[in-house]
RNA sequence: GCCGGUAUCGUCUAGGGGUCAGGACACGUGGUUCUCAGCCACGGGACCGGGGUUCGAAUCCCCGUACCGGUACCA
């Protein structure tokens, strides 16, 4: 090395590249890996890439592809080349690269680096039992490792299935300086040759990664600790290739309550479920992005582009993460408030469907939606929850709400506010927004000499159905919009209006009464003096 | 079995030879709002065990233990 002049480093920028193998959904672990890989990027200016590794052709398919695609973008995680991306160094699909992986094996099978081996699968199986049986680590046995050159061609040439195996030299120590971890020695005295290309001339994952990674010019592999141990293995392969490997981050995995692997057991694990469930995207990334890294002093709630500033690899820990749906719940709860209305109504628009409470919206029940959501929003953990919060307009009913003994017996305590509500909203326009409701609520203050708990409380039962949910300065004016919705302009339901009167305006959503109809029914229901 | 990895409040973590071991989520108590959620205040709660090095160990070393991963013609 000459001193003085400046040597470029070779890793800056960074490549680095998230190879998911499409056979089911996107894990949240392994959105954990995208998002690491994704973060480094963008944190320092490099190139972030799409690898699809399809090469277990019984459990592949394009549907999971398109899947963890879409879940990827869906977390706002974008790449610069791969699949749908395009690039320089593609194909970016394994199954692609077939001619890559088989021209590649020949050069090993020519320098002798790797050889042919014709072993059963009934043999292998019997190998490793007898292994286990003495004592011994069930590596493979070497016993084709002999067959020459030429005899093996011939073999291959008849037709007898095999594989290639790689020779992995004896008795060496394969180190590596793990970003995370620091230094991993393994011996090659515990690793059996590795299957190289598979009988069916499909490559096996620790030389396709090789190859790819080598060929896309990736610097940092950032990917599960459940790799650590075929790192020897591909380090090997480098060095049989003459190939500088790129520096290994081994990120641990999340795990479920019980410290277990994350599972099917242990309730959603798919982006896809959490999705579906209402969870935001920011707050998923935002969340899985503090299992197992801390972005310093101060708020640990930040966009991506401010954690992807502040992420280093170096700082990632080394201890395995358990996934904490109460944090989770608690980011979400954060990243609901402060969304746009409109979005949030368009995300509501599915779970709302799902209570049969609305078929198609319109514009304007999209609107009216946005101008309830937020509220409802502010005290839910995660989308999916908003029906149970908004079933006050949807879903009321007097009668119900008069089964429950607490409501009836508070609601026989403040006959004179109900009647005297009963009244003033007959006699009032409809209270269309806070101000409306507020003076009206005022001129109740005034009739009932009420105040207070003892005036709104009431109020709430009647109007709403029930003891508890979104503030009344913005259910009220709701319910009160909400009734105008699929109505005739300027004037409440009328028998006969149905498919009647050309001026009704479309509204996907089941009629919602209006609060004069509901003081009445209430009024009604609560009977007696 | 063998090989590798990991170990700070219940959870995510900060720290790292001398700290009251800090923060966040969750939890408890009180306050505030018509209710729920929230918000504010206060509170309980941790360095896996055993040896060693050292004046001093949660921190360094060794040995255990527990958990996780690998030991595939899965990735």
């Amino acid at each position: 090395m000459s001193a003085g002049s400046p040597i470029p480093d070779p890793r800056s920028p960074m490549r680095v590249r998230f190879a998911p193998s499409p056979t089911g959904q996107l894990h949240v672990g392994n959105a954990r890996t995208a998002l690491f890989n994704w973060l480094l990027a963008r944190g320092s200016g490099g190139t972030f890439i799409l690898r699809i590794e399809d090469t277990d052709v019984e459990r592949s398919s394009r549907e999971w592809e398109r899947a963890i695609i879409e879940d990827l973008r869906w977390m706002g995680l974008d790449w610069h080349e791969g699949v749908e991306a395009g690039g320089a160094r593609g194909p970016y699909r394994q199954s692609e690269r077939l001619h890559l992986y088989r021209a590649h094996a020949v050069e090993l099978l020519a320098h002798d680096r790797a050889y042919r081996c014709f072993c059963s699968a009934d043999q292998l199986e019997a190998d490793r039992r007898a292994a286990l049986a003495e004592g011994r680590p069930p590596k493979y046995s070497g016993r084709c490792r002999g067959i020459p050159r030429d005899a093996a061609r011939r073999r291959v040439e008849a037709g007898e299935p095999a594989v290639v195996r790689f020779r992995v030299p004896d008795r060496r120590d394969v180190v590596f300086d793990d970003v995370v971890r620091g230094e991993v020695r393994f011996s090659t005295d515990v690793i059996g040759d590795p299957v190289l290309v598979r009988s069916d001339g499909y490559p096996a994952y620790n030389f396709a990664v090789v190859v790819d990674d080598a060929l896309m010019g990736i610097t940092h592999v950032i990917r599960g600790e459940d790799h650590i141990s075929n790192t020897p293995r591909q380090l090997l392969l480098y060095e049989a290739f003459g190939w500088t490997p790129p520096a290994f981050a081994h990120v641990s995995l999340v795990m479920g309550p019980d410290h277990s692997p994350l599972s099917k057991r242990h309730g959603a694990t798919s982006v896809k479920e959490f999705r579906d469930r209402g969870c935001l995207p920011e707050a998923l990334a935002n969340y899985l992005a503090l299992i197992g890294w801390s972005p310093g002093e101060g708020n640990e709630l930040l966009p991506l582009d401010e954690l992807a500033a502040r992420f280093r690899l170096e700082d990632v820990g080394r201890s395995a993460g358990v996934f904490d749906v109460e944090k989770l719940a608690w980011v979400n709860r954060h990243y609901l408030k402060l969304a746009d209305p409109m979005r949030l109504a368009r995300l509501t628009v599915p779970h709302l469907q799902r209570e049969a409470w609305l078929s198609e919206p319109t514009d304007a029940d999209l609107n009216f939606l946005a101008s309830v959501v937020p509220a409802a929003a502010a005290s839910v953990d995660r989308l999916d929850q908003i029906p149970g919060r908004l079933r006050f307009l949807f879903d009321y009913s007097a009668r119900r709400a008069l089964d429950d003994p607490a409501v009836r017996a508070e609601a026989e305590g403040a006959r004179s506010v109900i009647a005297a509500l009963a009244e003033e909203l007959t006699a009032a326009a409809p209270l269309l927004d806070r101000e409306a409701f507020r003076a009206a609520v005022g001129r109740l203050r005034d009739r009932t000499g009420q105040k207070g708990r003892a005036l709104l409380h009431p109020i709430r039962l009647v109007l709403t159905g029930g003891p508890e949910g979104v503030e009344l300065d913005v259910a009220v004016p709701a319910v009160e919009r909400g009734a105008l919705l699929g109505r005739p302009k300027g004037r409440p339901l009328q028998t006969g209006d149905v498919g009647a009167d050309l001026q009704v305006r479309p509204s996907g959503f089941r009629p919602i009464p209006s609060a004069a109809d509901r003081a009445a029914a209430f009024h009604e229901a609560l009977g007696g003096p």
